[in-house]
DNA sequence: GGTTCGCATCAAGGCGTCGTCAGGAAGTTC
DNA sequence: GAACTTCCTGACGACGCCTTGATGCGAACC
């Protein structure tokens, strides 16, 4: 969640509110900012005053749009209808008036996360040469073809499809999938990570995908 | 669009300064018609004034969210945040409060449909090779001729048909059907998952389409 | 060259999960 | 109040997954 606002006093409100609910909370205080923040951040959402010290709110909210569809909330003191539909229309998602109820704008803010939550969901897609892996349906595919993996395999195997690219530790994956008591089971990995090589890598002894750093841990190469 | 309120001269006037912009307007004046017509005229955004005679705004609210994710605007006279927080959690996107500017309702309708015509996508019937659902009628037909499911059915197979293709945890099936005190009663799916293949299966024992997925759960296969 | 450690592979047993059937309790309809 | 539907619960067999041990291989180190 990313907090833009010039008065100091809205954004404390708001961090301390939003983060005792659970939120992360980036903040921001003029339009430069804000864009910047967005672009490195990735907020699931953002609450964006209008009136800012450096650039229109207007601009900020084109500025977002042209690159991403995260909920874009705008608080103002303007209560003129024009602003409004100008803000809604250049892209926000919602428009209060301040002063505004905390508990209405925490409403509205799970309205706007619940439907880009809704719309999401499709593109969580994994590819490799080999095999493609579907994060949200679940799925491994290979050739066309549907492989069939244990609750374990795809706990291993979501992991470090999450995380391609890098290094996962041993520990991590085996706390994360067998438990905290696990951490020193390193023989789970082997026996796991054989069976995933075998069901997806065109030659399982000798895995382009699902590589081992030897001493460290796994790594998952798209 | 459907336009939801029991005060003719609210009706007519939305009705006027729609069709002027092109929306094609249908209107209901309680509840139940609401629902009915919704069903019946599939609008691509709902406008629901939240004092009816005949059943709360929010029940409204949610028999709509049963089965369709149209973007529903409140309109209400009660500016009570309560009244607000309860609304949006009950699935509305947006609250105006009347009195309310024309414009700017209009901007927060354009805003609406802008939303949901990026997020799109969902159908409201579902066709396999042996039976179809309906969503919006709540029926499942097999041959042309109808099914007949117990509320219990329905509720898991409403479920796994809105997530079609997508692996549907055990857990979230349990909860969403029995409630969270059910997270772990795995048998209840068991007898429920047999009584709907055998109903809507081509070979009960060898299910195409209500599939197993051992240790995690089950997934609609279209 | 021998030893040690980490990794890969295979095989087998135990046990948890799944599907199925059936019976009884509670609620609904006529 | 009887007939019916719906939901919950228990029992049981079958299958497949997890665990575990044994063995082989290669690299690093002494």
């Amino acid at each position: 969640m990313l907090v833009v606002d010039d008065e100091p006093q809205i954004v404390r409100a708001l961090r301390i509110n939003l983060s005792a609910r659970g939120y992360s909370v980036l903040t921001a205080h003029d339009g430069t900012a804000a864009l910047r923040a967005a672009a490195e951040g990735k907020p699931d959402v953002v609450v964006l005053d209008l009136g800012l010290p450096d650039v229109d709110g207007t601009e900020v909210i084109a500025g977002l749009r042209g690159w991403t569809t995260v909920p874009i909330i705008v608080l103002s003191a303007r209560v003129d209808s024009a602003d409004k539909v100008q803000a809604l229309d250049a892209g926000a998602d919602d428009y209060v008036t301040k002063p505004f109820g905390m508990d209405e704008l925490l409403a509205r803010l799970r309205a706007a996360v619940r439907r880009s939550a809704v719309a999401e969901g499709e593109d969580a897609v994994v590819e490799t040469a080999s095999f493609t892996v579907d994060l949200a349906a679940k799925k491994v595919r290979r050739d066309g073809v549907e492989v069939h993996l244990t609750p374990t395999e795809w706990g291993l195997l979501e992991i470090l499809a999450r995380n391609r690219g890098r290094l996962v530790a041993q520990k991590q994956l085996l706390q994360e999938v067998w438990g905290p008591a696990y951490a020193k089971e390193t023989h789970y990995l082997r026996v796991y990570l054989a069976q995933l090589r075998r069901k997806l890598e065109p030659e399982p002894s000798h895995p382009r995908h699902l590589v081992t750093e030897p001493g460290m841990g796994y790594r998952f190469e798209p």
